[in-house]
DNA sequence: GCCCACCACCGTGTTTTCACCCTTTTTCAA
DNA sequence: TTGAAAAAGGGTGAAAACACGGTGGTGGGC
């Protein structure tokens, strides 16, 4: 059988995955805590067949963790397990290295599933990713194949980002981030652009639906 | 033993839940999606010494369904299980009838400890909620002892912040609820008073911490 | 050298948001 | 039945947010 590790920060819910991992009779080498905790724990000797990842995780998220695994280890499959079922998280974990993502209210046969096509066929793609897959080829067509844009924010865009989703006005981001309002103002036509928004609102929905700012 | 029941809408965090329960030695009666699928599954042969209930869920929500049972089943105890630790979701929650909050990223221990506790002395209140609880009373007094306010939002206003959680304008958002634009004014005022903020992206991640919206 | 992309910055004008203070209608309880 | 709240609609003005069209500097590639 194909051996597992967990990493979630979500301690009550990744020992419990573990239990029903195990009832289905994977062996479990061990859980981490976050990416970091991760890697700290992983060498040769602890080497497992598939990485059920959490995406949202603090110090080092599932896109960063599973990145550096693809380096360094591309033997290990990664398989994500999120929250959330939208487009972008979908498209960035798949981008980093990820073989399979499934939702955490699946059930549970479906992560058996899941484990073993990843390890027999090398790859998952449930009906939900393949849809979305799709529907980001087709809005791809739409504007003429910007892949970038729906991938990643640069570092002042994700602080600003941040920032967007407190009470602060433009002004005080600007005081905050040492640069003057017009260039923050740059900063949020960029990202209404981007992310295809055209409200503050918009901004704030879009962060923590992709796990920006963690409620 | 004490005998367990899971509801909770993430099914494969619900397995691993009733497996972790299960391994801890508490027989686990049944599971649930939802408040009203859990309602329709309880009778008489299946009633539970403790509820593991999840707050945020689709049809039913924690709250409803720990005052459906409060008001039907008052002997069987609610642990309420969350994925955050604001103070809000823990007063409404208490004030719903549960007998305990703990969160989904603690350790095994403490639910076992937290299970235990609601059996023998019939409450649970981990350092985390006290502290909140703590803290709720100190603003309550800064402010005169509005406790209302913190608890719950009527029909129109529920809405109107579902609305707000768009980039809709106001105006827009008037012409859904069929007022004039000057009453979406009021109910803005009135929820910045009541949730102690200033603008609308405060509006929005109140919303989003509680629950109001789905992300 | 030159072009290109990217970042920070700037000005102007419109729309939206927010604060403050006001009237009318409905409701409900003393 | 009166009268005190609550809910709805209203006006004005200032502040913030948004749209659009710009400038100059920096660091690659070629």
């Amino acid at each position: 059988m194909p051996s597992i590790v967990l990493v979630d920060d979500h301690s009550l819910l990744r020992t419990g995955l573990a239990q029903l991992v195990q009832s289905l009779g994977y062996p479990v080498i061990f859980e981490a805590d976050d990416g970091k905790e991760f890697i700290e724990k992983l060498n040769d000797k602890t080497l497992p067949d598939v990485v059920l990842m959490d995406i949202n995780m603090p110090l080092m998220d599932g896109f960063e963790t599973t990145r550096w695994l693809k380096d360094n280890y591309p033997s290990v499959k990664v398989l994500a397990l999120s929250m959330y079922d939208n487009e972008n998280s979908i498209i960035r974990m798949l981008k980093s290295g990820a073989k399979g993502y499934i939702l955490k209210d699946s059930e549970p046969a479906e992560l058996k599933a899941a484990i073993d096509a990843v390890v027999s066929k090398g790859y998952y793609y449930s009906d939900l990713v393949s849809g979305k897959l799709i529907h980001a080829i087709n809005k791809l067509d739409d504007e003429g194949g910007e892949l970038k844009n729906i991938l990643q924010l640069n570092e002042r865009e994700t602080d600003f980002l941040k920032y967007a989703c407190t009470e602060m006005t433009y002004k005080e981001i600007a005081d905050k981030m040492f640069v003057s309002p017009r260039t923050i103002d740059g900063y949020r036509d960029a990202l209404f652009e981007k992310l295809h928004v055209k409200t503050r609102v918009g901004l704030v929905m879009y962060a923590i639906k992709n796990g920006v700012v963690s409620v």
